[in-house]
DNA sequence: TATTGTTATACTCTATAACTATA
DNA sequence: TATAGTTATAGAGTATAACAATA
């Protein structure tokens, strides 16, 4: 650790906070669910240190191995990517091993990912943090809480309302 | 148009995205709730045309309303917004005439804030796309799924469990 | 002609550090 | 010394268009 140099207080009065109203604001859901989502999740940056993958990195990586051989451009429909973003991200995983490239030859336009055994090792280290990151942004919400709001964002997401079976153990 | 027969019949698009699993990802919140935002909100940014404030503009805009004279930094804190970051939307609000800044006296150092006339217009403007576009987002939710929806993602927020009461009569 | 992917580029958002001036 | 805000800068993320190769 080094130093940590001074742009901003640790807290500003709690209570000069507290008492700012956010009229209309309060009630929109899109800006909530921002708030929420920076609040939840504000430490996994740092927490996964320099060396891991990037969380944008590690969904990909997921996606990858759960579907060998499967088309970048599908991946990157799914996870909302570009496809033109979707090349620098690949490249990136694969410049570090992580994935393989392969053109097949029944249509030489595809590319098709695998992960290699070093990506699955990366997954399996970097899944502990992103995962137990993603319960502790959830503390305060009971089991019950937790699994209705997975519930509704996966609605709001366009997914089927029932997850498929954990493998976690 | 007519459809052409393929002459392979492959996996379709929409079936192939269909098909891609996501593993442990599907349960992962912080990753739901981002196929969830983008999912909801893609349009939102493309509906407010050039000439409209950003999303991120019309917040700090609707904050400094509802708080006359409030500090910069309180405002960028609540928002969670970098008070390096909040320097230049204040600045580009201010160009365009729609906040205004004051140093009071006894605290030279701060910058108190305040919405114009045409800060107030441009509030009006907005607000219809803005709210409209929120509750477009949220079609496929019961009205009692939306209020729950917001009531969670407030709890993540760690804001109070109840909004204020509505300050349109 | 349509699809798949790449390149180049620009723009927004965010994060970090060093800085000024006031308290 | 601490606080309020500014400046400069770098990086991630995202958006668009033009392009090549293949179907």
């Amino acid at each position: 650790m080094t130093a940590v140099p001074k742009t901003e207080p640790a807290l500003s009065p709690a209570e000069a906070k507290a008492s700012v109203a956010l009229g209309d604001l309060e009630r929109s859901v899109g800006f909530v669910m921002r708030i929420a989502q920076l609040t939840a999740f504000e430490n996994l940056f740092e927490e996964l240190g320099p060396t891991e993958v990037r969380i944008s990195e590690f969904t990909v990586l997921v996606a990858i191995a759960e579907n060998p051989g499967v088309r970048q451009g599908v991946i990157a429909d799914v996870l909302k990517i570009k496809w033109s973003n979707m090349t620098k991200v690949v490249r990136a995983l694969e410049t570090r091993g992580l994935v393989e490239r392969h053109v097949p030859p029944n249509d030489r336009r595809s590319v098709m990912l695998r992960v290699t055994d070093g990506g699955r090792e990366q997954i399996e280290r970097s899944a502990t943090k992103m995962y137990r990151s993603d319960r502790q942004a959830l503390a305060m919400l009971s089991d019950e809480e937790h699994a209705q709001y997975l519930a509704l964002s996966r609605k709001i997401a366009g997914w089927p309302s029932q997850a498929p079976e954990d493998s976690r153990r």
